[in-house]
DNA sequence: TTTCGAAATTAACTTTGGTCAAGAAAGCGG
DNA sequence: CCGCTTTCTTGACCAAAGTTAATTTCGAAA
């Protein structure tokens, strides 16, 4: 383990620069592969080859960087490349009678809308949270990897398949916790995200988020998600101050967030599928 | 247009048959296809060409019959084959501190666990509702569908894609709606869902959920549930009684469920990917 | 038909969360 | 530094939903 600096688009005073853990092994991915070395970094990239690698980091046509709050894909609207989020934070809005609803969020490596390869539109808005830097992956490109590449594929079918299992647990926490609890697992969840792309540190993480955006995504108003975090800082259980996290205590806060990582699928947690990660 | 008998998994008196509305060509289907051809419909079945048809048939290799309340797949058990639900109902439910979470519900046609073949455990149970019949398909035999049919493999992708699509319909829901509005929203995706597999019939559907299988799905309680479902009778927008689902006016059934179905991308929405369509 | 158990219903009371209204604090541009 | 905007904070009040505890209805099986 060594350290490195990163950055987050933080919109604080001047930007703060991060220890972030980061292993040696995530650091050489991120050298030789500056676009893509994120792309299911903790879960199954251990299962990419080298070859695949190449060929996913070639695929990448344009690097393009955003402000924040740029739409990268509009609801209903046809796609004909994706995109994968080399740096920044990207949030899943659907805007319904004049309110904004979110029903993601997503971290670096993630590729945000690999699905519209297959669906064509997509039902929600794909937007920035702060500065953000994307490539993408024209589809026809993606069309001829379906071909000639099907273990590629199944990767690329399995990062699919995580969106969905994060999707189910959100629902699950909906329908289960109180809006105290519900933030302390939604950053508890974006902790462990950031953490297995080597983008959180030991104290907690930073992101551009807002108690809005923290309200959008818990499914209560601004006012009540201020009580609610307010309740976990009187507590002792964390801090959220302008997008940053602090937690003292970990495992006491994923108690409080009733959080249990397995659903992400992380390579520690012997939970995924041997056959993928051979050819 | 013509009708056909069919059956759900009732529990009542004697097994009503109901008039279901279903075209000659679903009719033609589900002779030629009787596994398998509710796979798709209403969605991307007519992409699948008959030889693609006939090898889906015949990977099926089981077929069981199941009583209510039967676990299909476990939460974390590692499972070697997925499963098409033939006839009846499946929810995805995960039990958590004694008490029982619904985060989907599977109608006939759906593979309901086909993310199992990249995941290999899933994160929650697959539980029958009513009496149900399903079909195996050995992960082998998808291993090697992947290699050698990549439209195929695209049609499972786009499956399991539809999935997610629900999934954070539901979320939004979830944030989105008291639940009054939340139960009619989801008798509307229910009702559609069946129609677009030939289940349903113009005045509403059968299924064997109970009050609270529906409180569970909508992160309230029985009895709470049971003040929504009194209040749509009362309104006249809906009456629900013991899986039997009555309505009079449509348009405005969906209108106080907030329903709008091009989440379900249906093949008359003009929302799906034409790429699919052509091999 | 009777009986039993599951499912549905209702009431009284408490907690959680939404709404409205008003300020305070922090970041940003000049 | 100042003024402006966004974000955060607090209080008072009201509506939605949870809890507990009975009671009724319905369907299935004897």
């Amino acid at each position: 383990m060594t350290k490195v600096n990163f950055e987050t688009g933080l919109n604080g005073p001047e930007p703060i620069a991060l220890e972030a853990t980061c292993s040696s092994d995530m650091q050489k991915e991120l050298s030789d592969y500056p676009l893509t070395g994120r792309f299911l970094m903790g879960r199954l990239r251990h299962a990419m080859g080298d070859r695949e690698k190449e060929i996913l980091e070639s695929s990448i046509t344009e690097v393009v960087d955003f402000d924040k709050g740029h739409r990268l894909v509009t609801r209903g609207e046809k796609c004909n490349h994706s995109t994968m989020l080399i740096e920044g934070f990207a949030l899943r809005t659907i805007v319904e009678n004049g309110r904004r609803y979110v029903v993601g969020i997503q971290v670096p490596g993630d590729f945000v809308d690999l699905h519209a390869f297959a669906l064509k539109r997509l039902d929600h808005d794909l937007v920035t949270l702060g500065p953000a830097k994307v490539g993408y992956v024209p589809h026809s490109r993606l069309q001829d990897l379906m071909n000639s590449e099907p273990h590629l594929s199944r990767l690329f079918w399995f990062s699919t398949l995580l969106d969905a299992a994060i999707h189910r647990q959100w629902t699950l926490k909906l329908e289960q916790l109180k809006a105290y609890r519900r933030v302390a697992h939604l950053l508890a969840e974006i902790w462990y995200r950031l953490e297995m792309v080597g983008l959180a540190h030991s104290d907690g993480f930073r992101t551009p988020l807002t108690q809005t955006d923290l309200a959008d995504m818990c499914g209560t108003t601004a006012i009540h998600m201020n009580r609610a975090l307010r309740a976990l800082s009187r507590e002792g259980v964390a801090e959220f101050r302008r997008g940053n996290v602090t937690v003292t205590d970990r495992k006491n806060f994923e108690k409080h967030g009733d959080f249990n990582p397995t659903y992400l699928y992380g390579q520690g947690d012997l939970y995924i599928g041997a056959e993928l990660t051979r050819d």
